[in-house]
DNA sequence: CTATTCGGAGTGAACGCTCAGTCCGAGCGT
DNA sequence: ACGCTCGGACTGAGCGTTCACTCCGAATAG
């Protein structure tokens, strides 16, 4: 039985997303979790380790949505638009997952080790860039300049609409991807 | 006589960048600023006044250098050129004063009213949107669109030259500010 | 001399984490 | 079937430490 942890796991979502990581004390994860404070320290080394282990538990989730409908065989254009729009829902749908990701991916408690993660599961993501750059469908440009032209755009978007700047409804959303196509295409 | 507060925002800037927020305690910002800790109160109401000053005083500064050689009579193209670099060159040449911002931006302590300033100071680059727009050069999308496909991916980029992940050359640099003007340009 | 600024030991509050003890279900002897 | 023992998951009051902030005497300026 997990329950426990995935107790601790979501009253720390909760709290660090919306009071942040200092103002999370070990005593009210406890709390909302509903377990003693001991118990934290049974399935964590420590609370960084807490934090750790769920901020990879969470990229791991959001790996997983970004490529939830991809397939190789669809034409690039498609594939595209899919990884694009899964990755705008998920820091929609997510809003405290998002808020916790990116506070701590912005800390400088952030571990070397743990900030590579990524890469392992966004197999796919590199599959489609060499594919299109192959087919010259796409401009011969790093992988790291092609993220930052489109996933990084759809974070950012995700951000204002979770702040409120802006609304991101169906439409601005086709408006996004068209643009961030028009920026990686030939 | 403002040495004292210059030198306090030095030692705050330096220490919470490389050690964060939590682990910048007051009595380091005092030794590290050469001042004793009593004299920080006589600046700041609290340290969270400190570092939200710090952050508008920051945000004032990247302000001015993203439009350090602007003029509204160059063309669209070389507007949104200088701008775009501009906006990269800051962040690259201080790694500091944008971990700081990043940050702040990305902690849940950023005060409602401080998180607007940017907005009065970026006037010319609303202007530029809007000749561009009704002069039928740039697709006609919101303001908020327009920052997330071109100074939100300047920015990601140079975090990703911080961290390493990437070089940012000049060439690179031409590349990206041409994908940018892509994804805007009709 | 007076007014103003500064310094840093000291204070109370809050934190992460520990550990002695509780609780409960599984296993065993009768 | 039943009572007894044992082990480990769990608890939370309490420990040691650290922090932001205060306060008043010292230093300095005018």
């Amino acid at each position: 039985m997990t329950g426990k942890q995935d107790a601790i796991f979501n009253a720390t979502l909760e709290l660090v997303s919306e009071r942040g990581f200092h103002d999370a004390p070990t005593s009210l994860i406890a709390q909302e979790a509903g377990v003693g404070v001991g118990t934290i320290y049974r399935y964590f080394e420590n609370k960084e380790d807490l934090i750790d282990e769920l901020y990879k538990k969470l990229k791991l989730q959001l790996a997983r949505a970004m490529l939830a409908d991809y397939s190789a065989d669809l034409p690039l254009r498609e594939r595209f638009r899919r990884i694009w729009i899964n990755t705008a829902r998920y820091h929609i749908d997510h809003p405290l997952e998002t808020a916790f990701i990116e506070q701590y991916a912005n800390s400088p408690f952030l571990k070397p080790e743990t900030a590579n993660i990524h890469a392992e599961y966004s197999r796919p993501v590199f599959e489609f860039i060499e594919n299109g750059v192959y087919e010259g469908v796409l401009k011969d440009l790093s992988p790291e300049l092609f993220a930052s032209l489109t996933l990084e755009v759809a974070i950012s978007l995700t951000k204002k609409h979770r702040e409120g700047a802006i609304v991101l409804d169906g439409d601005v959303l086709e408006q996004a991807v068209d643009a961030c196509w028009d920026a990686i295409k030939r």
